[in-house]
DNA sequence: CCACTGACGAGTG
DNA sequence: GCACTCGCCAGTG
C-alpha cells in the first residue's frame, strides 16, 4: 500500500482538483493550502504538478492558486499561461500588481466548513 | 538505480 | 526583500 495516504481509491490528483474547484470566484488560495485540504500536507509541489497536467478547458479554476507569497508562480517561471492567469484573476476582481502578486490578506480564500 | 528538474514551502542569514 | 538550503514527490533520461 502506498504510504499512509487515506486513499479511497481516488488518486491524489483527483482530490487536489476537487479542492481547487471549491475556491470561489474572486478568491485565491495557495498550493500548500490545497495540499493540506486534500490530505497531502507538505506536498505543495505535487499540487503544482497536478495543475500542470490540466488541459485547457478543464473545469478546474487553476488560476486561483498562487504560491505562499501571493505570487503567480507561472508568471515568475516565464510561462505564457501566466498571462492567462493574470487576466482571469483581474477579470474576477482580484488585482494583480506589477510584481505578479495578489493580496492574500484581502483576497485569500477563507476556508469554511460546508453546510 | 542515479541525477536532475520543477505551477512549492518553511527556515535561516 | 533576496539568496540559499533542505524536505517532498512525480516524471524523464
Amino acid at each position: 500500500m502506498p504510504r499512509s495516504r487515506p486513499s479511497n481509491g481516488e488518486s491524489a490528483y483527483d482530490r487536489i482538483y476537487a479542492i481547487v474547484r471549491r475556491v470561489p470566484r474572486g478568491r485565491v488560495t495557495t498550493y500548500g493550502e490545497v495540499a493540506r485540504l486534500a490530505g497531502l500536507p507538505g506536498r505543495a509541489r505535487q499540487v503544482g504538478y497536478a495543475l500542470a497536467a490540466l488541459r485547457d478547458g478543464s473545469s478546474v479554476p487553476w488560476h486561483r492558486v498562487v504560491n505562499a507569497q501571493g505570487r503567480l508562480s507561472l508568471a515568475r517561471a516565464g510561462s505564457p499561461s501566466g498571462i492567462t492567469q493574470r487576466l482571469r484573476l483581474v477579470r474576477e476582481g482580484v488585482p494583480v500588481d506589477g510584481g505578479d502578486r495578489v493580496s492574500l490578506a484581502r483576497f485569500g480564500w477563507k476556508v469554511r466548513a460546508r453546510t
